[in-house]
DNA sequence: ACCTGAACACCGTTCAAGT
DNA sequence: ACCTGAACACCGTTCAAGT
C-alpha cells in the first residue's frame, strides 16, 4: 500500500540509457525488485512505457544494467598495493558491502551467470589469487571458490533484507535476528539438535566478521593445497 | 511456443497439498520456472486456479513445499558412518546432484532464507562439523561458510542450466562451455587479462569436482583453525 | 530518430456461487 | 468442507500513430 504520491517531474533530460538505468536503481533500492515496473520506471521519467524499449531490450537487460552499474562502482575503490590476501579481503568486502546497500544486487548476482557484473569480481580475484602464487593449472578452482562463496553469502543476504522488510519491517536487526533464533530454539531436540544448540551464536553474530571468518577459510585452503610453504597461517 | 495439447486427466483422486507439490514439481522440472503458473497448474489437476487456494496460500509456499519436498528426499541417503569429512563431501554432493536435477531449487535456495529446506542443509552440515571437533563457539561460523557456499555453487548451477535451456537448448555442455570459453577469450586483454588466461580451464573444468575442491579448501581451513592437530591434510 | 499510450497476452489472487 | 471459474488488479511487451 506504498503511496504513489510522486509526480511526474516534467523532464528537461532526454531519455537515455544511463537516465533509465539511474532511475531504475532508485525504484529497486526505495521500492524493492517487485517495485520496478516499466509503468513505474515510465512515470518517474514522465513517459509511456514503450519509449523505454528504444533503449532497453527488456526488464533482464534492464536488472544486468543496474547490477553492473552498482558493481562496477564498488570495485573502483580497494587499497591498490596491499598484501594480496588483504587486497582479496577488502574486495570480498567490498562486494558484501555493495549487497548490503542495495539487497537486490544479491539476487541478480546469484542469477545471472557468467554475466558482466560477476566478470568483474571473477577478474579481481584472479588477479589477488596470481599474486598469492597459486598455480596457473590451479587458478579457475581458487578463484570459483572464492567467487561462488561470495555469491551465496550475497544471494542469503538479500533473501534475509527481503524477509526482514516484508515480514517485520519495523523491527530492527537485532529483533530480526532475535526472532529467528527463538524459532531455532523451538526446533524438534531430536531432529534439529545442532540447530537449537547454535541458535543462541546466530542471535549474537556479525555478518561481517562471518563472511571474513569463511573467505580466510578458503584461502587458508589454497594456501594449504596451493601456496608456497609457509603460507598457511600467515 | 510449447504446445498445450496435454489433456487434463480425469481426476480420480481428490485434490490434496501432496498432490499438487508433486504436480508442480513435474511442472517445473520439464518446463522450468517460468512454467509453473497457477492456471498450467490447475489444467494438469483438473480443476480450476482458485481450488488450489484452498490447499496452498500461495505460489511463494508452492515453491518453498516443491523445494522442501526434493531436499528433504536427497538428505535420506548417505553413508552412515564416513568419516566426518567424507560424510560432508557426500552431503555435499548430494545438494549438489539435487539442483543438477532440478535446477530450479538452486534458485529457490538461494531466494528463501532460513526456511525449512535450508535448514535441513544446516542441521546436517552442522552434525559433521562437530564430529570434526571444531569448538562449539566456531560451529556456527563453519556451518555457515559451508552452506554459504553449497548455496552459491547451487544458484550458479541453476543459473547456467537456464541459461543454457534459453539461450543454446539444442547444445550440450561441452559446446555450451566452449562458447563461453571463446567469448572470455574474446575480452579486452588489459581489463580481462586474467579471465582471458583461464579461459582454456574454463572448456575442460569438471563441475563436480571443481565444487569438491571448495569444499576440500573451507574444510581444511577449518581443520587448521579450529581441529586438532593434525588434521589440516587429513 | 525518438516518443506516445492504447492494446495484447499473460500473471497471481479473490470471491460469489455452487456441491 | 471443498470446488468452480469468472473477475480484478496487475504485469512485460508490442505497435500503429505521432513529432
Amino acid at each position: 500500500m506504498a503511496t504513489r504520491a510522486r509526480r511526474p517531474e516534467r523532464r528537461e533530460e532526454p531519455l537515455s540509457r544511463e537516465r533509465i538505468v539511474e532511475v531504475a536503481i532508485e525504484l529497486l533500492d526505495t521500492a524493492g525488485e517487485r517495485g520496478l515496473t516499466f509503468r513505474a520506471l515510465a512515470e518517474r521519467l514522465a513517459t509511456g512505457p514503450g519509449a523505454l524499449y528504444w533503449h532497453i531490450a527488456g526488464k533482464g537487460e534492464l536488472l544486468d544494467a543496474a547490477t553492473d552499474a552498482v558493481v562496477a562502482g564498488t570495485l573502483t575503490a580497494g587499497p591498490v598495493d596491499a598484501a594480496p590476501r588483504e587486497a582479496t579481503r577488502a574486495l570480498a568486502l567490498g562486494v558484501f558491502d555493495a549487497v548490503e546497500a542495495h539487497p537486490w544486487i544479491g539476487a541478480q548476482f546469484a542469477r545471472a551467470p557468467w554475466r558482466s557484473p560477476m566478470l568483474r569480481v571473477f577478474e579481481r580475484l584472479g588477479r589477488q589469487v596470481q599474486a598469492i602464487g597459486v598455480p596457473e593449472a590451479a587458478q579457475f578452482t581458487a578463484v570459483s571458490a572464492l567467487l561462488n562463496y561470495i555469491l551465496g553469502v550475497a544471494g542469503q543476504n538479500a533473501a534475509n533484507a527481503r524477509a526482514h522488510q516484508e515480514r517485520q519491517p519495523d523491527t530492527d536487526r537485532a529483533q530480526f535476528l532475535g526472532a529467528v533464533s527463538a524459532s531455532w530454539a523451538e526446533l524438534d531436540p531430536d531432529a534439529y539438535a545442532f540447530t537449537r544448540n547454535v541458535a543462541e551464536q546466530l542471535r549474537d553474530h556479525d555478518d561481517r566478521e562471518e563472511f571474513l571468518a569463511g573467505i580466510d577459510f578458503i584461502l587458508t585452503g589454497i594456501a594449504v593445497r596451493h601456496g608456497p610453504t609457509g603460507t598457511a597461517l600467515s
